[in-house]
DNA sequence: TTGTACGGTCGAATCGATTCGAGCAGGCTG
DNA sequence: CAGCCTGCTCGAATCGATTCGACCGTACAA
């Protein structure tokens, strides 16, 4: 029997296909199929020789553009982060909710398909023409709306994990008011009065300094918004120092125009993510200042800072069980069930950052 | 005219295909897929018509499985980390090295499928089965070698950016070994003979303490070896301590041994990288010795570590610049071209953690 | 008036796999 | 012995889009 000429395609590689392998074996193309898939009856001999066929003309399985297309699964799962993606994974949380994401899709074998901002106005994110099985977005502003709905359309499940993205999606969330109320509950328990509160930055543009009317009133980001609620609820005047970034150093900046006037530093500094907590450390140390002695310091994530020689004290909210809990309602989503969003709690974890003020 | 039954698929949502618009319409399907692509000539009025009749069944444009398949790309590019999540995004490099790769593949408008360990042994990462246009390995091991030749009998396009992933594979590397001498002969300059290093893992188990000649026989991970040889060549003897990671916490555990007893002590520490670099100085300042006075400290990356009060003496590796000659060997390749790797150079970066040793 | 070129539309084939129902052979049971 | 069941294989249809060459009508130039 002579080997088959391998069928042509539009590219310039010349490619094997399983019909020429199957015709090499001398059996059909279903057969074939079946012996890789292993999803019908095949004789081992037969499978045996379908194998020998394709090891001989070098095919490398079949084509997974071609088994999406008939299966109606690519085995795909979209991630949407708005940043770039050198601002995106400085976040620890969101590192952690995609590990967990990672973990509830396991059962579906599927991938993530990062959907960031590549930073060329040109060529703009584009969730609808892609393969994919389902979506997550990660703390979206209603900018994708548009494409939302056309997935939707699509009958693509899509679920978000915090963010506000529009549509009637599930939504996995966090008690960001209620939380931050709870450590400020604590402070002002210890005896503080004197309270400030760094927050995360208002809108995406990141600006850094005093917060006014006008940035709060325009805000598009609903975590700050949420925790500073949560603070006021508590302390409803208190003094607050906006960060261009959740990260160390901004908190750092942010606590030292805080801190700077003697007679008017708080004794207590309600931070909104643990980073910025560890920036506020590191001023009040760079003063002279000893945590929680002269300054009490809480945070929010729970994560564990880099270099941090501190058990800070903050509110844990569980990172990686909102990933896995996006990934399993797309897991159920995409077997036919309904699913609903999940609302998480967040813990007060009591460290050595908080002390009641000096009498 | 009566609208037409929208065509049934497999899966449980009754899906409106170009087929239907086209019908509704009144043009062929053809026609309808140039209206929506616009790569042929359609008339204004035709077009109209065709938009008018995908609103009014709901149609959300052109499936991406069956428009993949038949023109023969996904716009999806994979990414292989042999990591979890968790840890691959703790790596600052890596992430500003899949920066630098969006804005390579920016002019494919293609999306980056994340192939990393999900933590669940069932579930293997699969390359072969995705329906990816080309694949990156960044600093993967031998590991995936079938899977590699696989996607290459396929005419998948492959860059790898360090590790060694084996295959003839164009790669992108960086001069570890040379970059890191040429910081050791900086310290050297500065009169320093006490030396010691505080290294990266040398294997993903992740150990941390002294180094064995067992460990450094079996070692999987080349960078490690490499900058311990370019430090070897100026100072033969050099104590090393093996960090358990890149990290700042990491860092701070190995200086504290290395540190401990003030009679052999090091008047400078070569860091294998600068969150390592940032710990060291952390535990000499715990231990009320001065950067750069008492303890002269330079790292490897460039990065700019959160919190950090020092300019580091670092060697700056072009992260972002790896990660973009990658995305564009990508769409050489894609494109029929030849691609080669590029070896990138580091450079040094003295800033004002060394200095002479005291005398 | 005739011939050519261009814009627009069409139908058939293609992309490469999977699914599904029909058919056959062999073995077992009543 | 006949009928039923099971394992295996096959061919046709399907997934839903795109490509390509043929065809038609209109406009313009010689």
């Amino acid at each position: 029997m002579v080997s088959p000429e391998p069928a042509a395609t539009t590219g310039t590689v010349t490619r094997v296909t399983l019909a020429d392998v199957a015709a090499l074996a001398g059996v059909s193309a279903s057969t074939a199929s079946l012996a890789f898939s292993g999803s019908g009856p095949v004789s081992d001999a037969t499978r045996e020789r379908v194998l020998a066929a394709a090891s001989e003309l070098g095919y490398a399985g079949p084509d997974p553009r071609a088994r999406s297309l008939r299966r109606g699964r690519s085995g795909i799962v979209g991630v949407v982060l708005e940043e770039r993606v050198r601002a995106a994974f400085l976040d620890p949380v969101k590192i952690q909710t995609l590990d967990g994401l990672t973990e509830g899709i396991a059962p579906l074998g599927a991938g993530l398909l990062l959907f960031t901002d590549s930073g060329d106005p040109d060529a703009p994110v584009s969730l609808d023409t892609a393969p994919v099985d389902a979506v997550v977005l990660i703390g979206c502003s209603p900018k994708f709306f548009r494409q939302v709905e056309a997935l939707q359309r699509r009958g693509i499940p899509l679920v978000a994990i915090e963010g506000a993205p529009g549509g009637d999606i599930p939504e996995i969330t966090i008690d960001n008011r209620e939380a931050t109320r709870l450590g400020a509950e604590h402070v002002r328990s210890l005896g503080h009065t004197d309270v400030a509160t760094v927050t995360l930055p208002f809108e995406p543009t990141r600006t850094r300094g005093e917060l006014t009317p006008e940035m709060e009133a325009g805000a598009t980001v609903d975590t700050a918004v949420e925790r500073l609620r949560g603070a006021r609820d508590v302390f409803p005047d208190i003094r607050v120092g906006v960060a261009g970034a959740s990260s160390i150093e901004e908190g750092l900046e942010a606590a030292r125009l805080l801190l700077a006037d003697a007679a008017t530093r708080p004794t207590a500094i309600i931070a909104q993510s643990d980073l910025l907590a560890a920036g506020v450390i590191q001023a009040a140390e760079e003063l002279g200042l000893q945590v929680p002695r002269d300054l009490s310091v809480i945070g929010f994530d729970g994560i564990r800072v880099d270099g941090l020689q501190h058990d800070l004290t903050t509110l844990v909210q569980p990172s990686v069980a909102k990933g896995r809990a996006a990934g399993e309602a797309i897991v159920r989503m995409l077997s036919g069930e309904a699913a609903s969003g999940t609302d998480f709690t967040s813990t007060l974890h009591v460290g050595d950052t908080t002390a009641p003020p000096r009498a």
